[in-house]
DNA sequence: CGGCAGACTTGGAAGAATTTTG
DNA sequence: CAAAATTCTTCCAAGTCTGCCG
């Protein structure tokens, strides 16, 4: 397949300002290329675990393959979604794309079809316990693989790989209602990826296999790629986020949030001064007064800037996509956001916005013309997304202002704030600290961390039970706690000890239920500037590991080394 | 300009590893 | 010590934004 990739470094890309666009390697970018999938293994024997029609089928070996990646689906704890039967469809659809042709003659229709022999297969396999000795050579074997694949030398320096395998062949599961769900995502060949090293260090094709293409690209940082024969778009091999490289590109985006930090009051007046509208507005007028109120929301309520979606795309929205049907006008300058955000995640928030605001989105309910609008039509119907960040670029010539720097910045300043609040009100110390202290001190970062995930509205779907479990036991460790307590006599330090952990065991609880659907994880790896972190850490003598993972401790290395 | 392809970040869920509990 | 709970990592889908091309 010819990938029409050429694109080499030029000068003109290293005299711009910021790295994302300068040379990303000079010399040596040196590695194995992709790891490939194992080939597929056959479960049936010679005892068909399929059915068709009530009698049992045995498979060829592509059509068991396709039916085992089906067979895995049901597997899992799925939710119930109005989505399956098209998952159904798809499936099938293509799975008879895979069948022999005496097979495609016989297994005609899906309700036919019987996969819960495989299924039974796949859950007892899974449930075979191992000896000791094969799980510590399963682990050899799985390190020796991985030593092989996991780093790439980039002009000298060793640097870890993020996902050095390929994509498996599987059912594609989109989410939300995703019209390609169940498709059959097929096994990626060596013939399939382009490979971009080095011109001294070109890595071996599999076997008598041959790479697609092999390109010399010093713009980019991605080791390998090919199309995702699904979705159409490239997918890459890259490298790990604890590379210099990346690590470099995180400090920038964190020099821009405080750059837009310094400026943001100038920002504010020029975009608030953009929100009027004028008498006898142009059409390029009103489209202004658009993208202002646009950086309005997008600054105040942290919203994703919204770009356009191709036909037929899963239906979620952010700022500029937002339909009339999407807005609540309500008293007092009130106003009601609801609609699908990013991985068909429910944003519904009420907001109170300032007059002229609260005025431009009554009049975007109304065309140019001031026509009414369909529920249907566009809010900000004059502008594109391209137009707020050409607009942004203006006010921060060159500094890389762009609508996603309001989100970092928001939340970096959230986190900030709460911080302070919580540490405060819990009166955390400075100085040497009791286990309770030591807890309180968590519970008051986790506390700030899920106001993040509040604010950028980071809710998880999957609800598993065990966190309701978890509230339970937490509930009873209060009773038992308080009972203690009703025993004890005041002033003694068994009853000091008690009081202090019945406070930190209800703080926990507090937190345990508000954090029940919220997913702090992305506020943390992505949102937060670590130094935030850092720093707090330094003043309450917090162990900087206590709140980052190793992952994200290399991802923050720069902002950590003092 | 506007549209589109490409490259990179951000996102929730699944799965693996680790810690806690009984 | 095993099972359960929790935390961390991996996975890959779904965004953002840039640059190129007509």
């Amino acid at each position: 397949m010819s990938t029409g990739r050429k694109r080499a470094a030029s000068s003109s890309k290293e005299d711009r300002p910021g790295i994302k666009r300068a040379v990303k390697w000079t010399r040596q970018f040196s590695h194995a290329g992709p790891r490939f999938q194992p080939d597929y293994k056959p479960i049936s024997g010679t005892k068909p675990l399929f059915r068709y029609a009530g009698k049992p089928l045995l498979l060829e070996r592509n059509t068991e393959e396709v039916a085992v990646m089906y067979a895995r689906y049901l597997c899992g704890k799925r939710r119930t979604r109005d989505i399956e039967k098209t998952l159904q469809q798809n499936f099938f659809e293509d799975w008879q794309k895979y069948m022999s042709s005496k097979e495609k003659q016989q297994i005609k229709k899906f309700e036919l079809c019987d996969f819960s022999g495989l299924v039974k297969k796949l859950q007892e396999d899974k449930a075979k316990p191992l000896t000791k000795q094969e799980r510590a050579a399963q682990k050899k074997k799985r390190e020796d693989m991985m030593n092989q694949y996991k780093t790439v030398i980039v002009d000298g320096r060793r640097e870890l790989i993020s996902n050095f395998t390929v994509e498996p062949p599987g059912l594609y599961m989109g989410r939300g209602k995703n019209d390609n769900i169940g498709r059959v995502k097929p096994r990626i060949k060596p013939k399939d990826i382009t490979i971009n090293c080095d011109d001294r260090h070109i890595p071996k094709a599999p076997g008598n296999s041959k790479w697609g293409a092999i390109v010399h690209d010093k713009s980019v940082m991605w080791l390998a790629s090919w199309y995702d024969p699904i979705t159409k778009g490239p997918k890459y091999i890259q490298l790990h986020p604890s590379s210099k490289i990346k690590n470099d590109i995180e400090e920038e985006k964190f020099q821009t949030v405080r750059k837009l930090h310094r400026k943001i009051l100038e920002v504010r007046k020029h975009y608030e001064k953009d929100l009027k509208s004028k008498k006898n507005e142009t059409e390029g007028e009103y489209a202004t007064r658009q993208i202002a109120t646009a950086v309005y929301l997008i600054d105040n309520f942290a919203l994703r800037v919204g770009n356009e979606k191709p036909e037929g795309a899963t239906d979620t929205v952010g700022c500029c996509s937002l339909r009339v049907e999407h807005l609540s006008l309500l008293a007092s300058k009130n106003i009601r956001l609801n609609f699908l955000g990013k991985d068909s995640i429910r944003y519904e928030k009420g907001h109170q916005v300032s007059n002229a605001v609260y005025d431009n989105l009554q009049d975007f309910t109304r065309d140019f013309d001031g026509k009414k609008k369909t529920k249907k039509q566009l809010l900000f119907d004059s502008i594109k997304t391209k137009h707020v960040n050409d607009y942004l670029y203006n006010l921060m010539k060159g500094q890389g202002l762009t609508a996603k720097v309001f989100r970092t910045f928001r939340a970096t300043q959230h986190f900030e704030e709460k911080l302070e609040e919580y540490s405060k009100f819990h009166e955390l110390k400075a100085t040497k600290s009791t286990p309770e202290d030591d807890k309180m001190k968590m519970i008051v970062f986790k506390k700030a961390n899920l106001a993040v995930a509040q604010l950028l509205n980071h809710q998880t779907l999957s609800k598993p039970t065990t966190k309701g479990k978890a509230i339970k036991v937490n509930e009873k460790r209060i009773k038992d706690a308080q009972y203690k307590l009703n025993n004890l006599s005041k002033g003694t330090d068994e009853h000091r000890k008690t009081t202090a952990q019945l406070v930190v065991l209800k703080h926990e609880l507090d937190l345990k239920v508000e954090q029940r659907t919220y997913a702090l994880g992305t506020s943390k790896t992505n949102y937060i500037d670590p130094q935030v972190s850092a720093k707090w850490c330094k003043k309450y003598k917090v162990d900087i590991t206590k709140v980052y993972s190793k992952v994200q401790l290399g991802k923050f290395r720069w902002a950590l080394r003092s």
